[in-house]
RNA sequence: UCCGCGAUAGCUCAAUGGUGGAGCAUUCGGCUGUUAACCGAAGGGUUGUAGGUUCGAGUCCUACUCGCGGAGCCA
C-alpha cells in the first residue's frame, strides 16, 4: 500500500488508507476509543467504535501505551470535532513496537527532566515545530546567499590556533603536530576564501569552551559567516539588514503553522523590514544614560544594556562603531576617529540580544601586524592571514550570525537549548 | 570563577520541629464523540549524599554532589 502522511490527508477524504505512526495520546469512552496518531507531519484522531472493529482490535486500542508504533487503517473523513479537521473512521490497527510507561506524559515537566529525555522530548509538538522552523531558517540562509552569487566555502573545524586569541578553546591532540583546537569562528578562513571568490559564506558548527551559563549560550553552536571583498562597513550593514528581512519574512510566510503551535506573537516579527535603525555606540550610550543606567563609557554593552537599547525599537537595531579596545584585533579603525572600530552588532528585539556581530576588516599590512603584537598573539600563527594583506589586499567586510539565537528569537523561546536537537552546554553533553 | 535559588512518589508540587499528602502517569472498574476527557478504586517513598543540633528533622545547622538562573565572555 502507498505510504501516506497525515499532512496530505485532505487528498484522501472518502478513501480507505493506512498510515504508520506513533500513538500520541488516547482517550476512551466505553464503547468508543480515540487514538491520536503522530507521524512527524501532523496529528490524526482515529476513532474506534466497538461495533465497527473486531474485539481484538478494540482491546488493543484500549491497551496501547503512549508512543507505541502502529499502522492504522480506516476511512478518511472531514470532521470539525477532530484536531486538524480530519479524522480516521478506523477499521484496523497493527502494533509494530509496544511502548510502556513513556516518561513524557501530557502534563508539566521540569527542564532538567526534559533535557535528560531530550531524545524523546523531540517528539513533542513544540519541539517538532521548533526544528521545522530551524530547518527553514537554515534553508533561507543558504537560499539568500546562493541567490546573491555567494559561494559556500566552509572553514576548517580543527584549527592550529585561536582565531581571535581571546576565547577559551576546546583542545585536542593532533598526531605529531601538537595541539589542535576546535574552531570558534570560521571568519579568518572566510576572508581568505573571499579574496579568492569575491563573495563567500561559511556555515558550520563552532565551539566555545567558556563557562557561560546563560539562556543565550551553548558550547557548540552553528554560525553563518558571509565575507565580501571590496565591501566596507556600510555595505556590510546593507547586507545584514537585507539578509535578516529575507530570513524572517520567509519563515513568517512558510512556517506560519509552526509559529502558531509555539504561540509566537508574529506581529513583532512582521516589523522586520528594511531599513533597520542604525545607531552608533555613542548614541547607544546616550540611550542607556537616558534610561538611568550607570554605564562606564568605553565598556562593551552587557546583556541588560542590549535589552534596554533594543526596547527602543520595533525591529532589530544595528549598533556600529564600538570602542576599538573592546573589539577584536582584526577590525579596521574608523578613519574619522581612530578610537572606534568599524564594527557592527545587530541586537534582536524582545531581549534576545546580539544575533549578529561583524566588521570591516583591517586591510593594511602594517596596522594589522601592529594589532597582532598589541594583542600578544603569535605572529607565526598568523603569517598566512598576513599574506592576505601582502598580496593584493582589498577592503573587505563580513559578519557572523548565530543560528541558535536567531531560532530562539524567531520562535520566541526563552532558552537556546531548545533550538538545536541536542544542545551542548557547560554542564550537559548527554544525551 | 563569582552571586542567587533549588533537590520530597515515574513527573509536577504540598506538608507550623510532632503519624510524609495531592494531581498526573501506571493497574483495575464505569461511560458510544472525547479534545491535557470525566467518575470510582488500588499500588507506588532510605525526603540528593555525609555529618550535627534535638525527646523527636522533609523542615534547623555544616560540608559535599547535582541542577536551574544570572554576571563575566560572547553569536
Amino acid at each position: 500500500m502507498k505510504k501516506i502522511y497525515i499532512s496530505e490527508l485532505s487528498k484522501y477524504v472518502g478513501q480507505e488508507i493506512s498510515i504508520p505512526g506513533w500513538v500520541y495520546h488516547k482517550r476512551s469512552s466505553g464503547k468508543i476509543h480515540f487514538v491520536i496518531l503522530r507521524d512527524g507531519t501532523g496529528l490524526l484522531q482515529c476513532v474506534y467504535f466497538k461495533g465497527n472493529v473486531t474485539p481484538e482490535v478494540f482491546e488493543l486500542t484500549d491497551k496501547l501505551g503512549q508512543e507505541s508504533s502502529v499502522i492504522v487503517t480506516g476511512l478518511v473523513k472531514q470532521e470539525p470535532r477532530a484536531p486538524g479537521g480530519y479524522e480516521l473512521d478506523a477499521k484496523d490497527i497493527t502494533l509494530l513496537g509496544n511502548s510502556e510507561d513513556y516518561p513524557i506524559t501530557p502534563k508539566d515537566h521540569g527542564i532538567e527532566f526534559l533535557m535528560d529525555k531530550r531524545h524523546l522530548w523531540l517528539r513533542s509538538a513544540k519541539q517538532v515545530a521548533i526544528l521545522r522552523i530551524r530547518h527553514r531558517i537554515v534553508k533561507a540562509i543558504r537560499d539568500f546567499f546562493d541567490n546573491k552569487g555567494f559561494t559556500l566555502a566552509d572553514s576548517p573545524i580543527l584549527t592550529p590556533a585561536a582565531c581571535e586569541g581571546t576565547s577559551t578553546l576546546f583542545e585536542t591532540d593532533y598526531f605529531d603536530l601538537g595541539k589542535a583546537y576546535l574552531t570558534q569562528s570560521g571568519q579568518l578562513y572566510a576572508e581568505a576564501s573571499a579574496l579568492a571568490l569575491g563573495k563567500v559564506y561559511t556555515f558550520g558548527p563552532t565551539f566555545r569552551a567558556e563557562k557561560s551559563k546563560t539562556r543565550r549560550h551553548l558550547t557548540e553552536f552553528w554560525m553563518v559567516e558571509p565575507e565580501v571583498a571590496f565591501a566596507d562597513l556600510n555595505d556590510n550593514m546593507d547586507l545584514a539588514e537585507e539578509f535578516l528581512e529575507y530570513v524572517v519574512q520567509t519563515v513568517l510566510a512558510e512556517r506560519a503553522e509552526e509559529l502558531k503551535v509555539l504561540e509566537r506573537d508574529v506581529t513583532k516579527l512582521q516589523n522586520v523590514k528594511r531599513p533597520l535603525p542604525r545607531i552608533s555606540y555613542d548614541e547607544a550610550v546616550e540611550i542607556l544614560k537616558k534610561n538611568g543606567v550607570e554605564f562606564e563609557y568605553g565598556n562593551d554593552l552587557g546583556g541588560g544594556d542590549e535589552t534596554i537599547i533594543s526596547n527602543q525599537f520595533d525591529r532589530p537595531v544595528m549598533v556600529h562603531r564600538y570602542p576599538a579596545e573592546v573589539k577584536a584585533f582584526y577590525m579596521k579603525r574608523d578613519p574619522e576617529n581612530e578610537k572606534f572600530a568599524l564594527a557592527v552588532d545587530v541586537l534582536a528585539p524582545e531581549g534576545y540580544g546580539e544575533i549578529i556581530g561583524g566588521s570591516q576588516r583591517e586591510d593594511n599590512y602594517d596596522l594589522l601586524l601592529g594589532r597582532i603584537h598589541e594583542h600578544n598573539l603569535p605572529q607565526e600563527a598568523f603569517e598566512w592571514y598576513l599574506d592576505l594583506r601582502r598580496y593584493g589586499t582589498v577592503p573587505h567586510a563580513g559578519f557572523g550570525l548565530g543560528l541558535e539565537r536567531t531560532v530562539g528569537w524567531i520562535c520566541g523561546l526563552d532558552h537556546v537549548r531548545e533550538t538545536i536537537p541536542f544542545a551542548r552546554m557547560i554542564y550537559r553533553n548527554t544525551p
